[in-house]
RNA sequence: GCCGAGGUAGCUCAAUGGUAGAGCACGUCAUUGGUAAUGACGCGACAAGAGUUCAAUUCUCUUUCUCGGCUCCA
């Protein structure tokens, strides 16, 4: 038996309870499983129609349970005898539990006199240990049994469970926070992007400032790839069928959109990715040696069906942007090219002010060697690459063995946002498969034929995706340099408009990218600097009488509040040095 | 796609089997202002379709979209 900790072991224990009080409360649902998650646990039940009204219910029969003071007691019983109670208790799901375990004895335990459950362990000792301050039903939800879509689906009932009524409470208001930053709620207040129902589910639409903020971070990355030796290609986005058969992916891949059937025609496809397109690129030129490595990259929109109900905001979109790069290399080259990759995505993460991440080193699973394409000579060049140069960046990493793709092994960063919630954003795969299946050759030193390694490497993963991590990191109050409006200029009144047109023409002579606004609707000072926070605009220029006279402009700053009277040239130089910082 | 909950004005939210209210936003006018909302007036909505009913935004069904999960993510 595995070790548990004190709060899965309550948690553990609260799952059961909640078992019992559905039974209790409707006698013909049938159980599933009741596991420990993060923040407490669920358990799935059969038969059962319930919505969250009925929750409460639920868990008042759970705490008049647990008040009883009860004990746990687990048995271990041959699962011969289990299985024959199961079946004549009407449980399917535990018969076929047991049945699958395969093991001679299974445990079953008991509160007081009454049977509660099969049981694997892990629970308090006396119901009378149980944080009943700590503990609430959430949520109702559908899942499929044992996690297969073939299966019947299950209702499932979320818990929280915690060792004090405070962490609950804790936990409650880190979930309005993350509410609060939610992308979706500030794409709309922010005016950054909107999903039209007459377009489409998963296709979103860019209002100016959004659109701004999408070009700052694809600019910022086309910029930071051309210092280093990428270069663009451009693509189509339509493509015929041959393409993909050529590359696999017609009886693969699954999320394709229906082909357009063209009259005496081939069908044309919209693309769902870009590898093949890469792919044919190099292989309509001859190249040698020398051109290697050849590093293409190109920031293009792929197309999706995704199922309708996997759709969320921007964080899964059926119009995805990837910031795609495909670098074609010798295998020897292997190493340097990822080095040059790490390099970017280090610059990148801190620009963008990500300081919390790991690396997730995905391997082979040795066990499972028919699963992979490819000469294990060459898997193990590459994950020795990886390996070692992972370890000398002083990156934080694991392996995981079995996480490889199909076509190679590959290094997944994982970054934790201010609030702790992680995310999978770059990802840097080595593909020995296509340049197989196209055929892909270079001539090597020795005037010989050669099969080029293709790494392939995204950045922000999807801009679409990127942004909503973005957004909610920033909780929309971007840095200076990615705010999609950067100063707002005020006027008094409008006397002084001229006066801040005059400025906001100063500005931009300094800086001819600055984005800077003159509010020149007639409304009060007040009610545009209020506008002014909420749209988190991260500096108010604010000009008047007292400015125009002595020549001056007084600052606000979004955090700070009023900086008071400063000269042009001061907040000039001010933004200019924070922008450069990318602060 | 599956389970469940929803869709009222551009946004946030009311009410109702019998003429759908408000705040913000927007427009007009007045006001000419000093660091988080000036005032008055005005414009504006029951997701779509079908059914039940004398009468449907309200009840039923279908479609569609959103949300919470499940599954999926090459």
């Amino acid at each position: 038996m595995q070790k548990t900790t004190e709060i899965e072991n309550i948690r553990h224990s609260f799952a059961h309870l909640l078992a019992a009080s559905v039974q209790k409360c409707y006698p013909k649902a049938q159980l599933g499983i009741g596991p420990v998650i993060e923040n407490g646990f669920y358990y799935d039940f059969g038969n059962l129609q319930i919505t969250d009204e009925e929750l409460p219910r639920i868990e008042k029969e759970m705490r008049a349970i647990a008040s009883q003071d009860l004990p746990f007691k687990k048995e271990l019983w041959p699962s011969s005898k289990a299985a024959a109670h199961f079946k004549k208790e009407k449980q399917p799901y535990k018969v076929e539990l047991i049945k699958d375990l395969k093991t001679q004895k299974v445990g079953m335990v008991y509160t007081g006199n009454a049977f509660l459950d099969l049981c694997r362990g892990g629970h308090v000792k006396n119901t009378k240990e149980l944080p009943l301050e700590g503990f609430a039903l959430n949520k109702v939800a559908g899942a499929y049994w044992r996690g297969d879509e073939k299966n019947p689906m299950l209702t499932r009932v979320y818990g929280l469970a915690f060792l004090t009524k405070k962490e609950l409470e804790e936990h409650i208001r880190q979930e309005e926070e993350a509410q609060k930053r939610d992308h979706r709620k500030l794409g709309k207040d922010l005016g950054l992007f909107t999903i039209i129902d007459e377009i489409g589910p998963g296709l979103p639409l860019f209002y100016p400032k959004g659109a701004v903020l999408r070009r700052t971070v694809e600019n910022y990355i086309i910029e930071e790839q051309e210092k280093r030796g990428y270069v663009p290609i451009w693509i189509p986005h339509i493509t015929k069928g041959k393409l993909y058969k050529i590359s696999g992916h017609l009886d693969k891949f699954d999320a394709m959109y229906p082909p357009m059937k063209l009259k005496g025609e081939d069908d044309y496809y919209v693309k769902p990715m870009n590898c093949p397109h890469f792919m044919m690129l190099y292989k309509t030129l001859l190249h040698s040696y020398r051109d290697l490595p050849l590093r293409y990259t190109a920031t293009t929109t792929n197309y999706r069906y995704e199922k309708s109900g996997e759709l969320s905001g921007l964080t899964r979109v059926r119009a995805l942007t990837q910031d795609d790069c495909h670098v074609f290399c010798a295998p020897e080259d292997i190493e340097s090219e990822i080095r040059l990759m790490l390099d970017m995505i280090q610059k990148v993460y801190e620009d963008f002010g990500f300081h919390d991440f790991w690396v997730r080193i995905s391997l082979r699973d040795p066990k499972k060697r028919q699963q992979y394409i490819g000469f294990p000579k060459n898997w193990n060049i590459a994950e020795n690459a990886l390996r070692t140069v992972i370890q000398n960046t002083g990156m934080k990493w694991a392996e995981a063995l079995g996480e490889a793709a199909f076509y190679g092994p590959k290094l997944d960063f994982m970054m934790k946002d201010v609030l702790g919630r992680e995310w999978q954003l770059s990802t840097i795969q080595l593909d020995f498969n296509l340049p197989e299946r196209f055929e892909l050759e270079y001539t090597n030193s020795e005037g010989k034929k050669a099969r080029p390694v293709v790494i392939h490497r995204a950045i922000l993963g999807s801009t679409e995706r990127f942004l909503a991590i973005l957004i909610e990191h920033y909780a929309g109050a971007f840095p200076l340099w990615l705010a999609p409006e950067q100063v707002w200029i005020l006027p008094i009144s409008d006397k002084f408009l001229a006066f801040a047109k005059k400025i906001r023409e100063e500005l931009l002579q300094k800086d001819r990218n600055l984005r800077v606004i003159v509010r020149e609707e007639n409304e009060t000072l007040g009610k545009k600097i209020r506008e002014g926070q909420i749209q988190k605009i991260p500096y108010l220029v604010i000009v008047g009488e007292k400015e125009e006279q002595q020549g001056t402009i007084s600052v606000r700053d979004r955090q700070k509040g009023d900086l008071g009277q400063t000269t042009l040239e001061a907040f000039s130089n001010m933004v200019a040095e924070q922008i450069q910082r990318r602060q």
